[in-house]
DNA sequence: GTTGAGCGTT
């Protein structure tokens, strides 16, 4: 049975009632029927006097306490909206959206370990199911005809490539693979969906960030290094959000912090453009090397799939939150990446930013093991990295990663899937380095 | 006609 909630644009306005989902939920899309381009929802706080943000994963606000009190909620809408001085029109809505969605380009995508026989009819068959295709191509020998075993598609729409990278493909009797191919065409464009908070005081909690970041969009990370290093992390699902908030002073609890662009910093400086572009593939790379694809393909058919804690993470919104999982495959170009960060130059930071305290530390053995302690360099946190992410799994499969063998970086993901993520247990394996950005 | 980790004749 459905319950209303009283729902405005402003805390003066008049409300209007909303229905939630019999689960409790307000669904977004309930919420942006009646308030075109509504990104969350807030209220405030009668105790401390401010506003509290309402809690929104894969679409679905989740009320406060468990339940939506008779208090009026007020919208919040994204912040190109209502800081470039929005005059309410609806278009500019839908504009942002498209824009949003025109961001986020499929990219051919190679499908792996086909059966000799199947026919680009076979696959566009079988693909079909995740979506429209713009392109199906299997690979043949041009003199015998005959099929190398891989080929390539490319769905129209991104949801479809998300989700049908988000598992693996029986196929004719085999599993195959699907990922984003090794050649830069089609690469994407690496967004960040992070972004590095500065001057930051040290009574800020991670909620309090949370609350004040989530008008902006939805906020699926917060990570604040301890000791205190009067900064943090605060990841979006949506990179766009991430980028526009960066160079600008916010304040918060009457501090001014600084947001800039949480990048890799100065990871090669001998080579820099080099080393830098097989990774602009950014978390494409990182999703595209799925982690089941790690144990090795063995027998034909080899694992179950290992993917299906994934599939539920599926953002039914275009978000990428969730979609860091994965481990990442051994690649040169990583390699480099991995190598110059463990020789004390790499980390997270912001960009343009000397780094700060003793300088090359990184490498000294901590960069596997300990995280914070060892870096000097903003979120040079490895442990961190694969910490969140791993602790689902078994401690076996993190086991070898303390070797310095394997670098991973990124806040923890916050929003994880309460089951954890099953799928990651070939992190660190076999002396791979793997990296990522989440 | 064989093969099974990889990366795309245009």
């Amino acid at each position: 049975m459905s319950h209303y909630i009283q729902v405005a644009e402003d805390e003066d306005d008049e409300p209007m009632e909303v229905p939630s989902e019999d689960d409790g939920t307000l669904l977004l899309s309930t919420l942006s029927a009646q308030f075109p381009g509504a990104c969350g929802l807030k209220y405030r706080n009668p105790e401390s006097g401010s506003m509290r943000g309402i809690r929104l994963s894969d679409g679905r606000l989740y009320p406060p306490d468990g339940e939506w009190s008779s208090r009026i909620y007020v919208v919040v809408f994204p912040k190109e909206n209502k800081r470039k001085g929005d005059d309410g029109s609806g278009s500019e809505n839908l504009l942002v959206k498209t824009k949003r969605i025109e961001k986020l380009k499929c990219s051919d995508l190679i499908v792996l370990g086909l059966p000799w026989k199947s026919s680009e009819e076979d696959l566009r068959k079988y693909f079909s199911q995740f979506g429209d295709l713009l392109m199906v191509q299997v690979k043949k020998d041009p003199k015998t005809g005959q099929s190398k075993g891989f080929g390539f598609i490319r769905f129209s729409d991104y949801e479809s490539q998300i989700k049908c990278m988000s598992q693996r493909h029986m196929i004719d009797g085999r599993w195959c693979d699907v990922r984003i191919p090794n050649s830069k065409e089609g690469a994407q464009q690496m967004m960040n969906r992070k972004v590095f908070v500065g001057r930051c005081i040290e009574d800020m909690t991670a909620d309090d960030l949370r609350n004040y970041f989530n008008k902006f969009g939805e906020v699926v990370d917060v990570f604040i290094p301890k000791p205190f290093r009067a900064f943090a992390f605060v990841t979006f699902a949506d990179p766009e959000v991430a980028q526009s908030l960066c160079g600008e002073d916010h304040i918060i609890k009457g501090a001014s912090v600084h947001i800039s662009s949480a990048a890799p910093k100065n990871y090669d400086k001998h080579n820099d453009k080099k080393s830098m572009l097989p990774n602009q593939q950014g978390y494409n790379q990182g999703y595209g090397q799925t982690p089941w694809s790690q144990g090795g393909r063995g027998g034909t058919h080899a694992i179950a799939n290992q993917g299906s804690t994934m599939g539920g993470n599926l953002p039914n919104n275009l978000g990428l939150g969730n979609l860091s999982l994965g481990a990442f495959q051994l690649n040169p170009a990583m390699i480099a990446a991995a190598q110059a960060m463990l020789s004390g130059q790499g980390g997270w930071g912001p960009i343009g930013l000397v780094s700060q305290g003793g300088a090359t530390t990184a490498g000294g053995g901590g960069a596997g093991g300990t995280g914070a302690g060892g870096g000097d360099t903003p979120a040079q946190t490895p442990t961190q990295g694969f910490g969140s992410i791993g602790s689902g799994s078994q401690a076996g499969s993190t086991g070898s990663a303390g070797t310095n063998s394997f670098l991973g970086w990124g806040a923890s993901q916050g929003s994880d899937p309460p089951g954890g993520s099953p799928g990651v247990g070939g992190w660190g394996t076999q002396n791979k380095p793997g990296a990522g950005w989440n």
